[in-house]
DNA sequence: CAAAAGTCAAGAGCACTGCTCTCCTTTTTC
DNA sequence: GAAAAAGGAGAGCAGTGCTCTTGACTTTTG
C-alpha cells in the first residue's frame, strides 16, 4: 500500500481510478445517487464507458467507494469537533452535532447516499461498517468522558429489559467505554434523534414550519445532550 | 366526486386506475421506488405501456400517487393508535409510536418512499403536504390532551431564541392545540427522534447492534416519552 | 339515426441506462 | 526480442421513460 508506483501502468491506474471517483463524487453532488451513470463519468472521462469497467466492476461498486469516502469525511469532521478542548462535555456534544450537521448540508446528497433509504439491491459490503461507525463513535467518545467526569447524572433510571440492557452492554464493549447501560440508551436516543432531525430537515418534512433551520438544530442539540446527561424525566414510568 | 361513474367508459377509466395503483403498489413492496417501472406495471396489466400514459401522466405522478396512498395508511394507522380509551398519555404515545413502527416494519418500501431520502428530481407536489402531517397530528394531540390534563411537567425550560420560539409558536397554531413553545419543542424532538430510531432501524444502522428491535424500540419510545413529560433534564444549561 | 367529437390501445421510435464481448494496441515481464 | 498481461474502442443486448402517429371504439351532438 505504500508503494510508490513505478511502473507507467501502475501510475496510470492509479490516476484513473483517482478521476473516476473525483468526477463520480461531482456528478453525485449534482445529480444525487440515482444520476450518477457510468456512462456520463465515462463521457466527462473522455472515455468510453466500457473502458471504465476496467477500473470499476459496477455501478454498486462504485457508490461503494462514494460510501466509503463519505462515511470517512463525516467521520473525520466529526472526530476533529468532538476533540476535548476542556472547553466541558455540552460544549463538545453541540458542537459534534453540529459539525455532523455541516456536513450533511454541505453534501446532501451524500448524507441522502448513506442515512437515506438504502440503494434497492444493494446491500453495502464490509468494508464499509468500519468507516461508519466513526462518526458514531466519536459521539460515544463525548458522553464517555463526560461520565468519567462524572458529568452524567444516572438518577433512578427505569429498569430495562435483559435483552435491551444486553444490547447496550455490547454496544458499550465494541465501543471500549465505560458507561451504564441507561446512559447507553439515553445516548443512543439522542443521537439517533439528531439524525432524525437532521433527516426530517434535509428531506423537507420540516419545510415550512422551521424558518431558521441553524438556530432550531442547536436548540435541539442542546436538549439532546440535557437527556444524555440528566436523563428523560425524573423517575421510572 | 361523489358521482357514481354511470357511463361505461368513467367505469372504465376507474377500474383501469385502480389496477394501475394496484399493480403499482405491488411493484413498489416487491422491488421499490426504484424498481418501480411503468413498462412492468404494463406488462402485468397485460397492456402495452404507452397504454398506461392514458392514465398517469409520468412515473413521477405514479410515485405520487403512491406516496400519498402512504401518508394515508400510516396516518390512519396512527389516528387509530392515538385515540383517547382512557389508559393515559404515556400509554397512548407509546401506542401511536409502535403502530408508526409496526406500519413501517411491514411497510419497508413505503417508509423509505416517504421518509428516506427523496426521489430525485422528484418535488412533493401541494397534494402530499396534507396526508402527510396526518400522523404527525396524531402524535401532537396526544401531547396536547397530556397538556391540557396537567400531565406534562414545564419545569423550568432553557430560554429558546425568539426565532425558534416564535416557529414553535407557528406551528402549535396550525395544530390548533394549547402547548407552550417549550413543551412544542420537547416533542418535536421526541417525534424526529422516534423517526430518526425506526430510520437507523430500517436502514440497517442498528444492524448487528440490535437483537430485539420491538423490545429496543419500545423502550425509546418509553423514553422518548417521559422526554415530553418531565423534558430533557432539569434546569436550563 | 348519423355525423362529429372525444377516448383509447397499439406500435414504432428516440435517447438513455448497465453491462458484456470481441478486437487491437500498448505496456510489462521473462 | 517474444510471450503475457492490461487497457481502450466499439458493437451489441436488454432494459428504461416518454412521445408520436395510427386506427378502432364510445359518447355526445345535430
Amino acid at each position: 500500500m505504500a508503494d510508490a508506483p513505478t511502473t507507467k501502468r501502475a501510475q496510470a491506474r492509479a490516476a484513473m481510478t483517482a478521476d473516476i471517483k473525483r468526477i463520480a463524487r461531482s456528478h453525485l453532488a449534482e445529480h444525487g445517487a440515482d444520476g450518477l451513470s457510468l456512462r456520463a463519468v465515462a463521457r466527462d472521462l473522455g472515455v468510453v464507458s466500457s473502458a471504465v469497467y476496467r477500473y470499476v466492476a459496477s455501478r454498486d461498486e462504485l457508490l461503494t467507494l462514494l460510501i466509503i469516502d463519505a462515511y470517512d469525511a463525516v467521520g473525520e469532521a466529526a472526530e476533529r469537533a468532538a476533540a476535548d478542548d476542556g472547553a466541558g462535555a455540552e460544549a463538545r456534544w453541540v458542537r459534534t452535532c453540529c459539525a455532523l450537521r455541516s456536513w450533511a448540508v454541505a453534501h446532501p446528497h451524500d448524507y441522502a447516499l448513506v442515512y437515506g433509504s438504502p440503494v434497492p439491491g444493494y446491500a453495502a459490503p464490509a468494508d464499509t461498517v468500519d468507516p461508519a461507525l466513526r462518526v458514531t463513535r466519536a459521539a460515544v467518545s463525548v458522553v464517555a468522558d463526560a461520565w468519567d467526569a462524572g458529568e452524567i447524572d444516572l438518577g433512578a433510571p427505569a429498569p430495562l429489559p435483559a435483552v435491551v440492557r444486553a444490547d447496550l452492554e455490547a454496544m458499550r464493549a465494541a465501543f471500549a467505554v465505560e458507561v451504564p447501560a441507561p446512559v447507553m440508551a439515553r445516548a443512543l436516543l439522542a443521537w439517533t434523534g439528531t439524525f432524525g432531525h437532521l433527516s426530517w430537515e434535509l428531506f423537507g418534512h420540516l419545510h415550512g414550519g422551521v424558518t431558521d433551520y441553524d438556530a432550531f438544530f442547536e436548540v435541539q442539540a442542546h436538549a439532546s445532550w440535557q437527556l444524555i446527561a440528566r436523563g428523560p424525566g425524573a423517575g421510572p414510568a
